[in-house]
RNA sequence: GUGGCCGUAGCUCAAUGGUAGAGUCCCAGAUUGUGAUUCUGGUUGUUGCGGGUUCGAGUCCCGUCGGUCACCCCA
């Protein structure tokens, strides 16, 4: 009310909402690092120039960002993605390290867009890239990566789909058929539209460059295996060949994409793409004017598709849920019986908490239904109750109503034994 | 930027153009030290906002803001 709300496209994050946003996060770090990724993070706020230089031809990406002029008169903009970033710091330092490159971050993006389902203005990216490796083992560490992540969370084979393709089979094809390079840009951008408009006027489209949907389709149909067989024989030694599949209708957006493009997709095709990358082997040469020549290959990968996902899926939904619900907010409640012993009691949370435990108590003097109320609320799993047995303490644990009863001292030994 | 649908209590939703309601949540209590049920009581509304039609508008019309979905775009 009042017109306090969040921003269109923006999100407030609750207690629940905030620990749902740090199970994506941390299971997207875990799975990193793992795979011998490290982390890496950026400013929120760049000058416009990053973007301006990467795009000539992308009026419509520039009409999309959050810019302004800050106090000094500098034109900036928040961040709508994370490669210009990414492509500065290593252009700057990238001498500094050994090479191959293997980094991710975690960052928040910001898009001037209508929202709809999968779209926000303010979104969370994972994202990950491998650079100064042009070769398939570095595709293929890649994109196990991004399979690694979204099996973390849950999904199997039967949930989600990598989808494989390659610009350059595309580029081939169009030369041989006399397309020029720029007309062959001009082709990927219909091919990316093959499932969503009439092909009537697809064809119309098509025509100028001597070619019909029909065809394309054939090309398609006609996928070389031989092409990806070296790569496919990466997925089937990690045992991770069911997720991946050859589909040349990707193509992706981006014009900065050189070779090797996949997304990630659901099985049940009920919404956008889940994650997509490519290999960009040119971009940082581009950038820097040919002083830093890596070739790379990235992924991003969204918090808000990803979270409506496992929401759509029991499987990985219930794996969240159980997931937070072993982080309750506390896992231990100090009764107050009697606040004769409300010092005494003070005492015993600290010492608790030194220990290391979640632990809450009432600040007020409150009934003991209450109190116990209020502990299985917090999802505490014991009640320690302080009152007239002092010295002595009696511990319940609340999911069988057992109750023991102990000197207070003995309290933690008591609690490392059950924990076990 | 374009279009469809929607906007009523904190939340989920009712109400033929005729007195704005239910459930839930929250708070308090049910003879003073034991939590899921139950019972009782209580708070909460400029019906998103602004105009118009009408004796009378939550309801119909226009505008606006917001939500949602699709187009556009997808880094």
């Amino acid at each position: 009310m009042c017109g306090m709300r969040p921003l269109p496209g923006f999100r407030d994050f609750y207690p629940e909402d905030c620990a749902r946003r740090g199970y994506l996060l941390d299971g997207w770090r875990a799975v990193a690092c793992r795979h011998g990724f490290v982390e890496v993070d950026g400013p929120v706020l760049e000058s416009m120039d990053l973007y301006a230089k990467k795009n000539e031809s992308g009026a419509e990406i520039l009409g999309q960002l959050y810019q302004f002029t800050d106090r000094g008169e500098r034109e900036v903009a928040l961040r709508p993605e994370m490669t210009p970033t990414l492509a500065r710091m290593v252009i700057a330092k990238e001498r500094d390290y050994r090479k191959p490159l293997k980094w991710f971050s975690i960052a928040n993006f910001f898009r001037y867009e209508r929202q709809q389902k999968g779209r926000l203005r303010e979104f969370i990216q994972f994202n990950a890239d491998l650079l100064g490796d042009a070769s398939t083992a570095a595709d293929a560490e890649l994109i196990s990566l991004a399979i690694g992540v979204l099996r973390e969370f849950g999904f199997t084979r039967d949930d989600f789909v990598i989808r494989l393709s390659d610009r350059r089979a595309w580029m081939d094809f169009l030369a041989a058929r006399g397309c020029d390079e720029g007309a062959a840009r001009a082709v990927l951008a219909i091919i990316d539209k093959l499932d969503r408009e009439p092909e009537a006027s697809l064809d119309a489209k098509l025509a100028p460059h001597g070619l019909t949907v029909a065809e394309l389709r054939a090309f398609i149909a006609a996928a070389s295996p031989e092409h990806f067989a070296p790569l496919l024989d990466q997925f089937e030694a990690r045992g991770l060949r069911e997720f991946v599949e050859v589909d040349l209708s990707i193509v992706r957006g981006l014009a900065y994409y050189t070779g090797l493009v996949f997304e990630a997709f659901d099985r049940g095709q009920s919404m956008r793409a889940l994650a997509g990358g490519g290999r960009y082997d040119n971009l940082l040469a581009d950038l820097s004017d040919g002083s830093v020549n890596l070739p790379a290959i990235g992924f991003g990968l969204g918090d808000v598709v990803l979270g409506n996902l496992i929401e759509e899926t029991p499987r990985a939904r219930e794996k969240m849920e159980r997931a937070l619900g072993a982080a309750p907010a506390a896992e231990i409640y100090v009764v107050i019986a009697g606040e004769a012993r409300r010092r005494e009691a003070l005492g015993l949370v600290q010492s608790l908490r030194d220990a290391g435990w979640r632990t809450d108590f009432p600040l007020d003097a409150a009934k003991v239904g209450r109190q116990f109320q209020t502990a299985d609320q917090l999802g505490a799993r014991f009640a320690v109750v302080v009152g007239n047995e002092w010295p002595a303490v009696k511990i319940k644990t609340l999911a069988t109503r057992a109750e023991d009863s102990v000197a207070h001292g003995a309290l933690a030994e008591w609690l490392k034994t059950a924990h076990v």
